[in-house]
DNA sequence: TGGATCGATCTGTGATCACACGCAGCGGCA
DNA sequence: TGCCGCTGCGTGTGATCACAGATCGATCCA
């Protein structure tokens, strides 16, 4: 489903409890600025405290989570600023990818990117959240995969995992959040149609349009809700 | 010295291992492909092995190390594949950096770069190997922190710490390298002064020339030293 | 004498225990 | 009655122990 960062063959339990957070990020369940401990953790899952705190310490040196001088880790808050750095590198890379996936086109993924983005456009006026973002970063990392380098897909990973907490939350606490998808599902057919005649160029250019609009609309909210303190449960 | 990824306010002993681990990664005494033990190491430092883990964990997440299946840690070989997408990706991002840096040029600034191009340019003749690699890492450093944006560098520094050990590695095997460095000093002479006027795209090219050079001359001492298997000693 | 098999050892992984420290809540003192 | 200090409690951190499994070497048999 998402891309792993650093696969171990063996499943074992900091691995398992590696990728229950990282979903937990990604679909929001665990909102910007949340706190957690590592016994409470432990617990949620069934396991000692160790799995769960080589599983953190991963989160923290990918940049997800941090951990507050001599206090409980927790997810790292959005910030105005780390909006703007984090859109300005995500920019560059993933630009940088789609204009590499464009010499790796073939009918398959045109097919797949074409189904994706019926699935998200579905998914947005019944409001399905969890669906709508699925879709839209399983859209998003199709074309990254087929620009066939580890190296540049594990660093858009790695941004996808800083801002993805953020965006998740918005998604599902403001109802005018959908505009931005209904939007961006038209954007993305402008890419697959670029991406159809291999114009790196258009795919680009539509790329950075999708990702500025849901700055610039995530930052509205941010700076909306700037002060207001979150204290939701510890799901995992 | 170095920037530091994610920075604990007390130090801690699994910071210790770190910082240590990181600084023999980034001075080639650890060599690519080289593997090590959790016991071994944690002898070695003095501490139990639970530092030593969460260390190297954070090390695979940064994507400095791997774990084969099964078996022990080690250096993440250095392939002319990832070679030229590391190289790549650093282009990308080192050249966004220095561009956004242009836009925070100060006296203090170039004066330091002037500096640390001198003290690196009188390493090279006696093949101070180590003070060649600092001066340099410190040159370029320099110029990213002055971009001010930490989402930016942090992301660079990850980058540098998987080419890092293969780098310095070359340096030492190879005398020819120096004339690498030589002639990289004499571009930074060029980017020193393009940064002066606040020449963004002046900087920018200046500093892809000093990439791809470095990393053409790391290609042909890849593919010459391709197969050679590596065994040094764990000196940590 | 050579090859296959078995076992000892080493390795990573997880659990449990011990400790220092920060914080909050309560009680004592002025 | 208000303020200050102390003491549990919870927390992160580190050490130690236990266990599964893989690897490599030695020994034994044909």
């Amino acid at each position: 489903m998402t891309t792993s960062i650093t696969a171990v063959d063996v499943t074992t339990v900091q691995e398992r409890v590696y990728r229950e957070l990282r979903g937990a990020l990604q679909q929001g369940r665990l909102v910007s600025g949340q706190s957690m401990t590592v016994r409470a953790l432990a617990r949620a899952v069934g396991t000692s405290e160790m799995p769960v705190r080589e599983a953190l310490r991963r989160l923290i040196a990918e940049g997800a989570l941090i951990q507050a001088p001599n206090r409980s880790f927790q997810v790292i808050p959005m910030t105005p600023d780390r909006l703007v750095e984090l859109t300005r590198v995500r920019v560059a890379l993933e630009g940088m990818a789609a204009r590499l996936a464009t010499t790796n086109v073939d009918q398959e993924l045109i097919e797949t990117l074409t189904r994706l983005n019926a699935e998200m456009r579905e998914a947005i006026e019944p409001t399905r959240a969890d669906d709508v973002l699925r879709a839209n970063q399983e859209f998003h990392f199709t074309i990254y995969r087929a620009a066939k380098s580890p190296q540049l897909l594990e660093l858009i990973d790695m941004l996808w995992l800083r801002s993805g907490p953020y965006l998740a939350d918005m998604l599902r606490g403001r109802m005018d959040a959908r505009e931005i998808f209904r939007r961006g599902t038209v954007v993305h057919g402008r890419l697959i149609r670029a991406m159809a005649r291999q114009d790196a160029d258009g795919v680009a250019r539509a790329l950075t349009l999708d990702m500025e609009r849901t700055a610039e609309f995530s930052m509205k909210h941010l700076t909306a809700t700037a002060t207001r303190p979150r204290r939701a449960a510890i799901a995992a």
